[in-house]
DNA sequence: CAGTATCCAAAGGGATACTG
DNA sequence: CAGTATCCCTTTGGATACTG
């Protein structure tokens, strides 16, 4: 076996991340869809999620919030209603974005070819 | 909400495969060995992915393949060895993978800020 | 409206042992 | 060597009902 240049432990774990990152089964369609209507409500969210419990939703939230890529906030109408919206940073996931997207169409027809 | 431009379902069917193809916790990291070592057996991978059992391994080699990523060789050796390689198209999943590290490693600085 | 609580089924993956 | 077979635990996510 021969040797090339390696990769380093760091950059396994960062490629990792970011492929747990989108891996949810609803976070990339949550985060197209804020992108798309920049902001919505919990409710808004589920409705265009078809499918999704509010279980799952809210875990997915919390996820995508913690990892600094939406915002949560607190409406005072009565009753009350939360807002979500991507953050300025959310940004810098469009690239990965584009490129799995890229990929996966060429997949998509690879595949088939078979 | 305001509209801007929809994104199709074909797409977000894409980028899902494209998602779920790097998505087994050992899969990359099969994938980035190989591209490193061009060719490896299948005790080669096994010790290189510490950890990976050989159920599990011999399960994301398959789905490797399947997806047309890797090849599989039978070396008629005594006892019997097996080889396996990148394929060509596998050359397809890279922008993937530097868009993957390229925020990967952003956003691991992003969160020890928090 | 925006969640939380509970229960449950399926999938992912590890440990260990065995086979051609 | 290159897997398979079995068992089992954990995680993921769906269904349903309930609450401030």
């Amino acid at each position: 076996m021969k040797t090339k240049n390696e990769i380093s432990k760091e950059k396994i774990l960062a490629i990792k991340d970011a492929i747990e990152l989108l891996s949810g089964k609803w976070k990339f369609c949550i985060l197209h869809n804020l992108y798309h209507y920049q902001t919505m409500r919990f409710k808004d969210l589920q409705e265009k999620s078809v499918g999704i419990t509010p279980k799952v939703l809210s875990k997915e939230l919390q996820e995508l919030e913690d990892n600094l890529l939406i915002t949560r906030t607190v409406n005072s109408t009565k009753p009350v209603t939360v807002s979500y919206a991507p953050t300025k940073y959310a940004e810098e996931v469009q690239p990965v974005i584009d490129a799995l997207l890229d990929f996966g169409l060429k997949h998509r027809k690879k595949i088939k070819e078979k």
